[in-house]
DNA sequence: ACCTTACGCTACGAGCCGTAGCGTAACTGG
DNA sequence: CCAGTTACGCTACGGCTCGTAGCGTAAGGT
């Protein structure tokens, strides 16, 4: 199942293949997805441009690899002791991801693309958003040991649950940053937790809710639920 | 101000406007964004091309426009008596518009062009993001005027909060559809009201917040503020 | 040594881009 | 009615990118 045809012949060059994806990742920074040419990446890596099509299909799954290398880079979880602080950190995390040079062109080129090519989304998925997911999961996780939030019994509400919270948290942090254009600082990455803890109404009011920002563990569930 | 520029000679065809626009959302349909060219729908609308170029840079504006076109003729506001079902009628709508062929395609892709040319960004804002938040500002008022929300004084703080809530709402519909590539229904649409009224501790909890949908107003506030 | 596979290089047809140049069409003001 | 002004259709073009084919060579396995 691993390998079952590449047992002989000569292997591929990892460092080419290191040298591609960095250099995919320069070219992403410099000319933005739109300009990023293969002859340009080939170019860049010191390598011909047949190889390139010998390992990827085209630049939109090129791209997704460079992507999700620089993902696998940057994305790390930490348990910064409360939900709320849990929340707001995945969020700035996320943040500075995105305002990466590359993964801003590149993010939403790649989704675009994958509407209408439905083995890129997944590879998207895979490759990306689902490593994304595991860390709002294990935050999640954290806050139930906590006592912070109810455990759930049925594991399919439980799972809806969590891609609800995931779409959530990375969209609005996709749509603050790439559509209206605006920073995701600490003051948005509060009042976003904010709204997410305490819903709507709560988070209309300003005092009350901004001091507490790393404060102590079960203190702001309003609910009292479980 | 308005036009001093053109008030003489032979006037611009708008029949040849909505002739490239319709050609532009066919395009678009059948092609896609990637595979779209100013050829071809300068083809498809029975113009020269030289005449699409007058009239827009690119094919960036060009889709812009069209998919603004799109969204003029699906977006209205509709009171549906309470916070909760403006939440979930104005999240259905933009989901039926993000189902569209034609703008599932091109809105990503234009946002990630965006991200690399101002203008672009600034266009596709006035153009096609500001009418959805108007939607969502529209329905805040309403909730305002029930007594559901409480009214805010600083108008600075209230800025930035229908922003956030904007961010929120957009954000987590596009996610939805078209990175996490699922379908936003009538359900999907009950549990992220619920998240967004009350907060994750209470949309954790299956029992007790799907059976008001659509129930009085003033119900939902548990921290009964102003 | 022999087989197998990867690599670099060159060259190529195809397609699209965006513009220039020209003659013609439509509308306006004197 | 006649200039003046602007828009349109058409053709043609250089430049660029794509994705592939063909060849000789390099690097591993048996």
């Amino acid at each position: 199942m691993s390998p079952p045809s590449r047992r002989t012949g000569r292997p591929r060059s990892v460092e080419a293949d290191r040298a591609i994806l960095g250099a995919t990742r320069a070219a992403l920074v410099e000319l933005g997805w739109g300009k990023l040419t293969m002859g340009d990446v080939a170019a860049r890596a010191g390598v011909a441009k047949t190889t390139l099509y010998r390992r990827w299909a085209g630049k939109n799954e090129l791209v997704v690899d460079a992507v999700a290398a620089v993902f696998d880079e940057h994305l790390m979880s930490a348990d910064c002791g409360s939900l709320r602080a849990d929340i707001e950190n995945v969020v700035v995390r996320f943040a500075e991801l995105l305002e990466l040079p590359e993964t801003k062109t590149a993010l939403m080129a790649v989704v675009a693309e994958a509407t209408q090519d439905e083995a890129l989304g997944a590879r998207v998925r895979s490759a990306i958003v689902d490593r994304q997911k595991r860390l709002v999961l294990i935050g999640r996780e954290r806050a139930q040991l906590r006592g912070e939030l109810p455990r759930e019994e049925d594991p399919g509400a439980a799972a809806r649950n969590a891609d609800l919270i995931f779409d959530v948290i990375a969209g609005s942090v996709v749509h603050r940053l790439l559509v209206s254009a605006e920073p995701v600082d600490a003051e948005w990455a509060q009042g976003f937790s904010t709204l997410l803890l305490q819903g709507l109404a709560a988070a209309a009011q300003p005092g009350g809710t901004t001091e507490n920002g790393g404060g102590g563990p079960g203190g702001q569930n309003p609910a009292g639920s479980v």
